[in-house]
RNA sequence: GGGGGGAUUCCAGAGCGGUCAAAUGGGGCAGACUGUAAAUCUGUUGGCUAAGCCUUCGGAGGUUCGAAUCCUCCUCCCCCCA
């Protein structure tokens, strides 16, 4: 993998780069639609591709453990060629889990076991192993196995669990270092910062991470309930710790807002399930703000679902007919949304791009950032 | 013509003398969702000058301290027999 930075915006810390992986390239600032299971739900790929011109998708190390597992994986060639998808792939390490599944997980020096959702089955995640199953997965970006702690969190367990998300990126990099991947194109692992919303906690990780040499790095733990000037502000310092030369991962960020910020200070990647989920429960970003499109001021506004918007989805069907198909729970409708919401998603991070390129970002994020949350 | 069953808040459908503005489901309305256990979850759904009051359980009377619940008549619906 390699990263060039290719401007730099005038007023912010926002950077315009392409990173380049054996199954192409990724032009950031970017966002990367969330396919846990080997799939972006309710997405064909030829629309993921043409229509959304998605660049990088995710995929999760936990969920396609499970299922399919590891057997069918490698089987077919690895995960690119099991579903189909050509472009570059990011899988999370199963850090995700660790928090959003605690209650069905125990955490121990050695690693995390869990019990399956499927099947409630146990399986024991190491570093090594974590490094194994994503090898098996072969994607292009691989993460280090971490804890992501949740909010709010003490600060001798944010302290504690740091120690060990250190200790197990240690373990991951070994591992990784010595294996090699299995289908014949390269890969790169990314560690990840963590340290709650806890400055000296957060300066000593993003040191620790900045000093391990990677070609990426992450930064995690963040948007998991916190305010957002605590997220801004974990960015921000860690951001200025991190090597300016190699792309920053803001993992799980977030509202089109959080995005645009987060672009200003220095984040060159992003990921987050909420244009997706949010999408099947009807509800839409847009460049003048937000639409739920269940409501009933929808009912009879025959006017296009986003008249700005660059998916075909956004001229060719009503807001009207968006809406009743919502209301009668019928399966285009999250198709519609989903396929609206990432397009506008990759539209707002390309329009960034355009912006730092130009030197006007800063004042370009600043008139955008009202209008986004605004309800309609 | 004879016999039987039923009419409940938007719908379906509980309730069968006070704890009933009335279970539950559906529908409606609104909200949540940030490295996906999510096509999920939550709230709300008679009116008001609201911790109280008013009007509601097919219609009209009646019994009772008190009725959606008991009695009488009426209207309409369904089933069975001829």
């Amino acid at each position: 993998m390699e990263f060039t930075i290719q401007a730099q915006d005038a007023g912010s810390k926002a950077r315009a780069g392409l990173i380049t992986t054996d199954h192409g390239t990724i032009e950031t600032p970017i966002f990367m639609p969330v396919g846990t299971a080997g799939t972006v739900k309710a997405m064909h790929h030829k629309d993921l591709e043409e229509t959304v011109k998605a660049q990088i998708i995710l995929g999760n190390t936990y969920h396609l453990y499970l299922r399919p597992g590891l057997e069918v994986l490698q089987q077919a060639g690895g995960l690119h060629r099991f579903m189909a998808w050509d472009k570059p792939i990011l899988t999370d390490s199963g850090g995700y889990q660790v928090y959003s599944l605690a209650h069905r997980r125990k955490l121990k020096e050695e690693g995390v076991t869990f019990q399956s959702h499927i099947d409630g089955s146990r399986h024991l995640f190491t570093p090594e192993k974590v490094m194994d199953i994503q090898r098996v997965i072969g994607a292009d970006i691989i993460m280090a196995f971490d804890e992501c702690t949740p909010y709010p969190c003490e600060y001798n367990y944010a302290k504690k669990s740091l120690v060990l998300t250190h200790s197990w990126l240690k373990r991951c990099i070994s591992h990784f270092d010595k294996t090699e991947g299995l289908y014949g194109h390269r890969q790169t692992l990314f560690p990840i910062v963590q340290g709650s919303t806890y400055k000296d906690l957060r300066v000593e990780s993003a040191k620790f991470i900045a000093d391990c040499g990677r070609e990426g790095n992450a930064i995690g733990g963040l948007s998991v309930g916190e305010p957002h000037e605590d997220m801004y502000e974990m960015t921000e310092l860690v951001c200025d710790i991190l090597p300016a030369d190699k792309p920053r991962y803001l993992m799980g960020v977030g509202t089109p807002e959080n995005i645009l910020e987060s672009i200003a200070l220095g984040v060159d990647m992003f990921d987050c399930v909420m244009p997706t989920r949010n999408a099947r429960n009807g509800m839409l970003f847009t460049s003048k703000g937000i639409i739920n499109i269940r409501n009933q001021k929808w009912k009879e506004d025959f006017s296009p679902i986003d008249p700005n918007g660059t998916a075909y989805v956004d001229q060719h069907y009503s807001r009207a007919y968006l809406r009743h198909l919502f209301v009668g729970n019928e399966m285009l409708g999250p198709m519609v949304a989903t396929m609206h919401n990432l397009s506008f998603y990759l539209w707002l991070v390309k329009e960034a791009r355009k912006h730092i390129e130009a030197g006007d970002f800063l004042q370009w994020k600043n008139t955008m950032v009202p209008r986004l949350s605004q309800r309609l």
